[in-house]
DNA sequence: TCAGCGGGCAACTGTTTGGTTGCCTTTCTG
DNA sequence: CAGAAAGGCAACCAAACAGTTGCCCGCTGA
């Protein structure tokens, strides 16, 4: 699950959450915002973009990125999925041990 | 975030998911339903287990592993909230360019 | 029109990390 | 009690990764 691992690291955490906070930036804003390089804030667009999360738009000689939200709604789902079928585990676990 | 670092590895990934529909697991036993090694598996239990997502009892010589619902829960939760927050920002940039 | 700003590309570095092997301790069992 | 099974500890390796620097290119606007 690259998303995940897209949402791992700290600096690309709060890449994500400013973008989504602050609404649509470049990435000299960005880089501005943070303590890191600009080319260190382009890997890490690269990164979330590959995961889905993030999205681009050229405008002129800027390039703006925006906050993809379905696919967080998708990691939402998922984690859904996974704790459902766990509760549904440990549901049979608990009858197996009461028999 | 610590959490989506231990979800992101996909080794680890399968090793929460086969954990939590298989039921609580010996090391050696998920080592031998997994191509790596059993200190493969050891690694990663301990970093799942500095997630928070993972536990383990010992019992005589084994150590059994379980999973932690509640963490996975509380990463629900939490992209709940950022995912909220992304609409309510979505919301008011749209009503900002229609203005 | 040209100075400067935004950005892409590539090379390089130090650290983290996923995985292995080897050896030792503890516990179970025949 | 001896041997096997389960696991812990530590050293080691290669690859991935976060971040940097340097250079170059294309827009933009006074």
């Amino acid at each position: 699950m690259p998303l995940f691992a897209a949402l791992g690291d700290e600096t690309r955490l709060a890449l994500v959450l400013r973008l989504g906070s602050g609404g649509p930036r470049s990435i000299a804003q960005l880089a501005a915002e943070s303590p890191y390089t600009r080319q260190a804030i382009t890997k890490h667009l690269e990164v979330l973009s590959a995961a889905g999360l993030v999205r681009s738009d050229r405008r002129g000689r800027e390039r703006i990125w925006n906050v993809e939200a379905d696919r967080l709604a998708a990691a939402r789902k998922y984690l859904e999925q996974v704790s459902l079928q766990w509760e549904a585990t440990l549901g049979r676990l608990k009858q197996f041990v009461e028999e």
